[in-house]
DNA sequence: CAATACATACCAACTGGTCGGTATGTATGA
DNA sequence: TCATACATACCGACCAGTTGGTATGTATTG
C-alpha cells in the first residue's frame, strides 16, 4: 500500500470511528463516511470488503492504540517507582490525566459501542472485543498480583477481584461521563479506586 | 384506551426494548418490531407518533419500573433494620440478587443504549436519561447521607463520591457483563464495593 | 504496461412514514 | 330500544429516500 493509499484508509477509519461514537454502528451510513472523507464508494470498498470489514478494522485499531498507550503508561509507572503499589498509583494517575484531557473518545467507550450492539457484527468481531477486554483486565492483574506479593491486604481479595473493579470503573465512568457530558467523571472514580487501594494496603503508607 | 389497546402498545414496546438491546436503535426497524409482535404498520403509527416517540416512551418506562424496584428495595431495606450502614448493604445485596437473577437486560443497559448512540434521539430524550441516571444518583446520595451523619469514614469523602461510584461499578459491571457474556460480573462488582464501605466504616462492625 | 487507487453510475432491498379503508366499539337521543 | 354519530384500534398498499453493495470506468504510478 503506497503512503497516499494508507492515508486515505486511516482517513476513512477516523471519520468512522467518529460516526460510531456519535450515532452507533448501525447508525452509520458507508455514505455518512464518505461525505465526512469527501471520498466516494470506490475508494471505500477498495480498502474495505464491506461494512462489516469496516467494524473489525476499526476495532482492532483502537485495541492496537490502547494496548499501546497502556504499555506506556506502564512503563513510565515502572520507572518512578521500585514498589508495585506505588507503580499502581502512578499508573492510575496517568490515565487519570489522558482520560481526562483527551478531546476524543476513549477506546473503552468504543468496545461498549459494540457491546450494545452485538447484533450487528460477526461473532470474531464480539470476540475480539471481548479478548480486548480481558487483555485490559490481565494487564492490572499482573500489576495487582505484584502488589499482594509484597504488602498484605486488609481483606482477603484477589488480584483479578481488584483487576475487574478498575476496568468496570472506568467503563462505568465512561458511560456517566457521556450521559451527562462531563470531561472528569471517569479521571474521579479512578481516583475513587485509589483511595479503595490506600485502604486495602495502609502497611504500604 | 381499551385493554386491547394498552397490550398491544405494550407488545410493541416489549418487542422494542428487546430489539433495542441487541441491535441498539438505529439497528432496530420498525418492521423488525411488527414483524416481531405480527401486527402492521397501522397499529404502530396508530400507537406512536413515529420512531422518536417509541425512544421516548421506550426509556420512559424501563425509567418508571427501574424507579419502582429502587423504591421497593429501600423499603425493604428500611425493614430489616434502623442502622442506615446496614440499610445500605441490605439495599445493595437486593440488587445483586435482582441483576444475577434477571433475564432481561437491566434498565441500567438501556440507558447506556441511548447514550453511546446519542445522535439517534431528541435533546429532551437524552436530557431524561441523564436526569434519570441523576435521580438514581440521588437515592444513592441520601442513603450514603444517612451513613455519614452517623459514622465516620475512615477516609474524608462525601456522600455523593460514594453514590457516583456505586451507579458507576455498576453500570461498567453491566457493559463486561454484556461483553463477556456473564452473567454475575455486575454482581461481583456490587459486592467489592461493599468491601469498600467495610474499610471505609470499620466502627460499623 | 500493469497493478494500484480511486471515481461514477447504478441496483435491489430496505427505511421511516403516509394514507385510505375497515371493524369494533361506545355514547346519544328520539 | 335502536338507529345515528363518532371514536378507537388496526390493516396493508404505497411513497420517496436511503441502505449496502456491484460493475465499470479512469487516472496515477512504479
Amino acid at each position: 500500500m503506497t503512503q497516499k493509499a494508507e492515508s486515505t484508509r486511516d482517513r476513512l477509519l477516523d471519520a468512522a470511528g467518529a460516526s460510531v461514537m456519535a450515532k452507533g454502528f448501525a447508525g452509520t451510513s458507508i455514505d455518512d463516511v464518505l461525505k465526512a472523507t469527501g471520498l466516494t464508494k470506490g475508494a471505500f470498498f477498495h480498502h474495505f470488503k464491506g461494512k462489516a470489514d469496516l467494524a473489525r478494522e476499526l476495532v482492532k485499531r483502537y485495541a492496537m492504540k490502547d494496548l499501546k498507550m497502556f504499555q506506556e503508561f506502564q512503563r513510565q509507572a515502572q520507572e518512578q517507582s521500585d514498589d508495585p503499589l506505588e507503580q499502581v498509583t502512578a499508573f492510575l494517575k496517568l490515565f487519570e490525566i489522558y482520560i481526562s484531557n483527551s478531546v476524543d473518545p476513549a477506546p473503552g467507550c468504543m468496545y461498549a459501542v459494540y457491546t450494545y450492539e452485538s447484533r450487528q457484527f460477526d461473532a470474531d468481531v464480539l470476540d475480539f472485543v471481548s479478548d480486548t477486554l480481558r487483555q485490559w483486565t490481565s494487564i492490572y492483574v499482573r500489576m495487582f498480583q505484584d502488589v499482594l506479593d509484597r504488602y498484605d491486604p486488609a481483606l482477603p481479595i484477589t488480584a483479578r477481584q481488584l483487576a475487574e473493579m478498575i476496568v468496570s470503573v472506568i467503563e462505568g465512568g465512561l458511560v456517566l461521563q457521556r450521559a451527562h457530558g462531563d470531561t472528569d467523571t471517569t479521571r474521579r472514580q479512578s481516583e475513587q479506586f485509589r483511595s479503595y487501594l490506600t485502604l486495602l494496603f495502609p502497611t504500604a503508607g
